[in-house]
DNA sequence: TTGCATACTGTTCAAATGGACAGTATATTT
DNA sequence: AAATATACTGTCCATTTGAACAGTATGCAA
């Protein structure tokens, strides 16, 4: 087990000391994990918040009562420090405008933020089915990190006549190409001087099913 | 004095324990407000906190350690929303638990509680590609509605072999089958004999991509 | 003056709580 | 087979902590 990572028991722990946290406002006595997870003993209780610790995920506060806190990097998955309001939902895109500018902003997403780390993130809804080979429907709404350069092989966000739509950024024998993930859809080659809005890349995507 | 509104000292102790909480990740204890304002008594405090607690401002816990719960209002001031924790995550399925039973819990996902409306949610990630023809991906977070019984034609998650799979739900002429939304699946049929554990109905799907 | 609410001190007790000691069990690794 | 890490039970104790009882003081309104 490497020294950074936490078993499936641990890990469960810290979950329910986060989510004990959130709806109470206060960290979970050592007996209030054991009774929660059927627990006997609190000593075992103990002996996982050491081990969580060892491995830096919380510091135990000796001889406080509750005294257990939260690591910063997990602190920001409950709720997302800087960003508790969630990420910038946009809309539909004003030309012209950077893609973010508040102009854009149609609302905030709120995202889990241990599955989606790091800033410069923000969310928009998909028109169109050029994504559909890779499980992206029409609608769906996708997370996307702020980056205005592609890497060859990347799938971008690229505005296109003010309407934001995903394309793979493709570079064949020099030629750099997007290419919609949709046979129906040729490739929209890009000669040099052409130059294309490239809002960021596609870290994720999020999808509601009736209503 | 208005029945709602705080005094000096009153309004004092409320940012510190505001100020305190934020610091430390939970609320103070008697004694340390007390400290922390010099009273030589801890039963000074305790009766600012009843006083406070009459106005509807805190909530005392009693018997609990640190037993101060911040209402809304103040809370909001603190930290946007109200106490919104994640749904459950499910990892693997134990055979014969309940699909939500704590030994299945392996964290919580947060979700954005204006797109996702409506209790009794769980996530669940899933296991192969028998629902590519919907745009669901082998890896892929489904949230999932809590529901014993599937109505024709949707979509539910269903227990087989401590895996839980994607299956629409469908009767023809009487016929109740699982189908997979993959042409290289074959139908499940259902005999009447035979019962199958439904877990809930897909709402919606999270993917990530990379890392 | 007589209440009455707020703002304190000082003390005591019982419950809540952290934390130590002493074990058992079960994998996985060496 | 031995060593090691994780995952537990069970018990006990000292501290932390909430909470009660018994006061004092002060400003304010009836």
């Amino acid at each position: 087990m490497s020294p950074y990572e936490l078993t499936a028991q641990q890990q469960r722990v810290v979950s329910y000391i986060l989510s004990y946290r959130s709806q109470n406002g206060f960290p979970p006595t050592v007996r209030e994990i054991a009774a929660a997870f059927g627990y006997r003993s609190p000593n075992n209780v103990r002996q996982h918040l050491r081990l969580i610790e060892q491995k830096g995920f919380i510091r135990l506060l000796p001889g406080k009562a509750r005294g257990i806190e939260i690591s910063a990097s997990l602190a920001a998955g409950e709720y997302g420090e800087e960003g508790e309001r969630g990420v910038p939902f946009i809309g539909s895109v004003a030309a012209g405008k950077p893609i973010t500018a508040i102009e854009n902003v149609d609302g905030y997403v709120t995202l889990d933020r241990s599955i989606f780390k790091g800033g410069g993130l923000f969310a928009l809804r998909i028109k169109g089915d050029s994504m559909n080979g890779m499980g992206i429907l029409n609608g769906d709404i996708v997370v996307v990190r702020k980056k205005s350069q592609a890497e060859p092989g990347e799938v971008v966000v690229v505005i296109i006549d003010g309407d934001a739509t995903l394309k793979r950024f493709i570079r064949e024998n020099g030629i750099i190409k997007l290419r919609a993930e949709n046979p129906a859809y040729e490739d929209i080659v890009l000669d040099p001087g052409n130059s294309i809005q490239v809002a960021g890349k596609l870290v994720g995507v999020i999808r509601k099913y009736g209503g």
